[in-house]
DNA sequence: TAGGATTTCCTACAACTGTTAGGCAACTCG
DNA sequence: CGAGTTGCCTAACAGTTGTAGGAAATCCTA
């Protein structure tokens, strides 16, 4: 069917591992093509455009973060669960920090514009959900009920998402202790919170 | 002294701006002198490149918070102390989004590249520190001791950082309860973590 | 009041990026 | 073998970044 060659989806990938490289932002259709030995015309086989091309990295790195926490998860539950979850982010955020400036670089249309959207749109809605999900198993294996499943899941992504990026950024690099120790104490008090959040609505109280 | 007109302090002024009416990142050079109603070479008698643009926005920008955020933590300590620099931080973000992503846009340059570096970077670094030490100034009215200041400041900048993120971003936008509420909430369990770290690190045992 | 210094601003130009249009070539399937 | 499909190309244009060199407006000083 056709002439052998790239196809959307090697495209899409080659670009997420050049985020890697020379960081989200740098990734343009035209170092994309030259990257590729082709020339920057031809991407438009495959990408609508460069917003086509962005959304799209961001759709695949979704779905490839959504694969390596949900492995991550695969037993436990409680702490065990969210440490495995957590890690699993951040261990892929220190790994690839390019693709996950990608998970973060995107902002939800206010309305989707009619049918106007670019075509990736709706996949990076739904790997964002995939995403979403996890995070609410993690939530739901600490028996904390639906009233506040909400709030604990937003919670808990704050205080993920925002020790991630600002490590990344470099935040943490020029004080004492380790970035990786204070990681360690912040999920643990993460625990706690979670742990208290269940009780509480349980309707288990811990005084008298 | 010389032809009155624009200075660099008024271009980076009306560059954070027009990057709370367009988005931090569509302030391109050639944009950013048709609004100000001049041509694009101009503006390279006032900043050295787009690079330059950008960090010196970034610069201005936490400046201006870190200015807001000291007014607001005028008083108090403790508990006040913390929801009057955690809302200060977030009203800005809300009120001025363009100018929070330009917060949050920057690296860190891994050794500073001898003196080939951007003149705004230095003004960049100076103002980091200023919001750094205001963080600071909350964990210490909490009476949390030396050795955890360090992680005590990275728990709330993260957890903070997080939300706001993530609020801006949209991603509370389409569920029940409100932004509004879950924010005060995650304000109160930083609230208690910092008492616990506190009591915890004073020597203090609350069980029994 | 004239002149110099300083600073803002301009036009002209080169290089690169995003994008459209139209066409050639290679592969698969009937 | 022919037809359809698909990947890739060249040509061309608009818009952006950045450089070079020069003109005008203002302040300071003699």
């Amino acid at each position: 069917m056709g002439r052998p060659g790239l196809n959307r989806t090697a495209v899409i990938a080659a670009a997420a591992d050049l985020a890697d490289e020379i960081g989200f932002d740098a990734v343009t259709i035209s170092v994309l093509a030259r990257h590729l030995g082709i020339k920057s015309p031809t991407l438009y086989s495959h990408i609508t455009g460069a917003t086509d091309l962005r959304t799209a990295i961001t759709a695949y790195v979704l779905d490839e973060l959504a694969d390596a926490t949900s492995a991550a998860m695969a037993a436990g539950e409680g702490r065990d669960l969210l440490v495995a979850y957590a890690d699993a982010i951040r261990d892929f955020a220190r790994r690839s920090p390019g693709r996950y400036d990608a998970t973060t670089r995107q902002r939800v249309p206010p309305a989707a514009e009619s049918t106007s959207a670019p075509p990736s749109v709706d996949t990076a809605i739904a790997a964002g959900r995939r995403n979403a999900d996890l995070a609410l198993a993690v939530v739901r294996s600490y028996g904390i009920t639906e009233t506040n499943q909400t709030y604990a899941v937003r919670l808990m992504s704050s205080l993920i998402h925002g020790y991630i990026t600002l490590e990344l950024a470099g935040s943490f690099a020029h004080s004492e202790p380790s970035a990786e120790a204070t990681w360690i104490e912040a999920i643990d008090d993460l625990d706690r919170l979670l742990v208290g959040l269940a009780a509480r609505t349980s309707g288990i109280n811990l005084v008298r």
